[in-house]
DNA sequence: TGCTAATATTGCTTTGCGTTATGAAGATAG
DNA sequence: CTATCTTCATAACGCAAAGCAATATTAGCA
């Protein structure tokens, strides 16, 4: 004996406008509609929902208990309804964003912090990874976009790639390093510094030495290795060592990590940061929303970042 | 964009059992029939609900929140089944039950007492009238049994009547009165006490001037009036006044009122307690159960008193 | 690669909901 | 008490959807 729950709905609609009519009017249905369907419950519960004989259709104890149980149902469907609307528009969700973990922890998860600001329904869940990983996740499902440097060539064929930033590194060092105030490095005003490496097997780590072969110097002293970037920023704060970062990095950790860049070009990679997303299965409607925020924003950073190299330029 | 109800149920339960087959299986439908219903709410929700390309399908984030949205509906549909199968059985529902106040409080209470450690779910609601305000009442839907003494002709042609107990009223007084301790008992012996009288407009009362009246007292000191059966017991209690009732009132309050009858024949009217009903009308299945249940109790009342009669005759 | 089990699709029937048109009956006012 | 209004029930019919069996497809796995 189960009971239809669009049934109980109406006849809490019914109990609580006080009458069929006005009812079938609140439901948008026909009164003969929901006369009908009453009926219908009446006959399966096998007792009478409202007192025979009376016209302005007043319910039995039964049919308003049952009522009571059918606006409980109603307020439960209408929230799986919002839910899905919200879900629809990209205001809920679970987004599971991953990245390498310097660039994540040093531009994105700011931009993170200010999306969830906006969008607090919207749960992210951050990883970190690296280009084969990462590119695994996204084919098995398991991440929803992931945030690498990258060239346009290397995009797989499967993929969708949104470039950011273009990926320039820079040497950084803390603010007030000896090497800051020259105008002009050489080769060998670095050689007595130590260098800090990121973990041996990410990209960074061979741009680090690929930067420093193209200037020159094939061996460097590696003091200090693995660490996130909350641990290189420390230990670049706290001595005269230097390391390989984006500069986007660089930039936003500028003021608040009293880290800078040394004036010395290295070669940066032909690479892109940016946005990869797997091409056949359907997005949470939530990433489009995240990833127009990131490309907005991305695009606000680019600007503040050349106006600045040109002020500085002009100062310089 | 209204969600069915059912879908969602189906959602979480295809969730829980962790997979169609096995939801199709638990809900005792056919595998096909869940797969469509599924696809069908996909379509309407316009996102999916399950990871794509699972086998042993997965819910997505979203499809998670409905199905638990589906479980809470499905726990509520349930409770409805529940309360419906209760009522049917009459083990819920709402009773209201009317009848001559002195019958009521001095009988039926403890009775309605019974039923209802037995029945907690049936709650009761007890009022007083006489006979033209119950079949009224009864009329209007505003009352589901009276009980009340009644000739068999004089049941209205619309109702039934159930009778529960001869209508005998014997002459009551406190147990210690001075005429207990003699045999037989005068008109002259009942002379100097006063009286007890049930409401003016009481079949009670009419009961008092005809029984008096029966062994050829026409006048009669009424010392007190009016009172429901709790103060004419403690009046009687506190006094010598006599007063009529009910002997099934007497024999139910003997011990602990510390009531008797008095050892004098009296006439009693050719009536009966009983229960009376609107015919046309569904009763509650609560009735049933109230009814079948009273009658009971009030056959194996009659026994008692039969038995203690003939003990007393013996001992008298 | 090929097997197995899980899910999707297809074709068909039945059920129930929606509508409009119309009938019956309680409520109400004079 | 009857006339009228309002409210609810019934009838007839089309359509959407749910049910089933049979069958195709595909992910997981050895």
């Amino acid at each position: 004996m189960k009971i239809d729950s669009e049934h109980l709905e109406i006849l809490a609609m019914i109990v609580e406008r006080g009458g069929l009519t006005e009812g079938a009017e609140a439901l948008g249905k026909s009164q003969p509609s929901v006369s009908r369907t009453m009926a219908l419950l009446e006959d399966r519960v096998g007792a009478p929902l409202f007192e025979a004989g009376k016209r302005p259709l007043r319910p039995t104890e039964l049919g308003e208990n049952l009522a009571r149980i059918g606006a409980r149902i109603h307020a439960l469907n209408a929230e799986a309804s919002r839910l899905v609307q919200s879900y629809r528009k990209g205001h809920t969700g679970r987004l599971r964003i991953a990245g390498t973990p310097i660039f994540m922890d040093g531009v994105v998860s700011t931009f993170i912090a200010d999306f969830q600001t906006r969008r607090p329904e919207v749960q992210i869940a951050q990883s970190y990874g690296y280009f084969d990983q990462l590119t695994a996740s996204l084919r098995n499902g398991s991440l929803d976009m992931a945030i690498v440097p990258l060239h346009p060539s290397g995009v797989p064929a499967d993929m969708s790639f949104v470039p950011l930033l273009p990926g320039r590194n820079v040497i950084a060092a803390r603010a007030g390093h000896p090497l800051m105030r020259r105008g002009a490095i050489t080769l060998a005003d670095i050689e007595p510094y130590p260098w800090i490496a990121p973990p041996a097997d990410s990209p960074l780590f061979r741009d680090l030495q690929r930067a420093l072969k193209s200037i020159g110097k094939e061996e460097f002293r590696v003091s200090f290795s693995g660490g996130t970037l909350a641990s290189i920023i420390s230990i670049l704060a706290g001595s005269d060592a230097l390391t390989v970062l984006p500069y986007s990095v660089v930039f936003l950790s500028r003021k608040t990590a009293g880290l800078d860049a040394l004036r010395l070009k290295i070669e940066h990679p032909d690479r892109q940061l940016g946005m990869l997303s797997l091409d056949g299965a359907t997005p949470p409607p939530a990433l489009r929303q995240f990833a127009g925020f990131l490309a907005d924003e991305f695009a606000l950073l680019q600007a503040r970042i050349q106006h600045e190299g040109q002020v500085t330029q002009r100062r310089g």
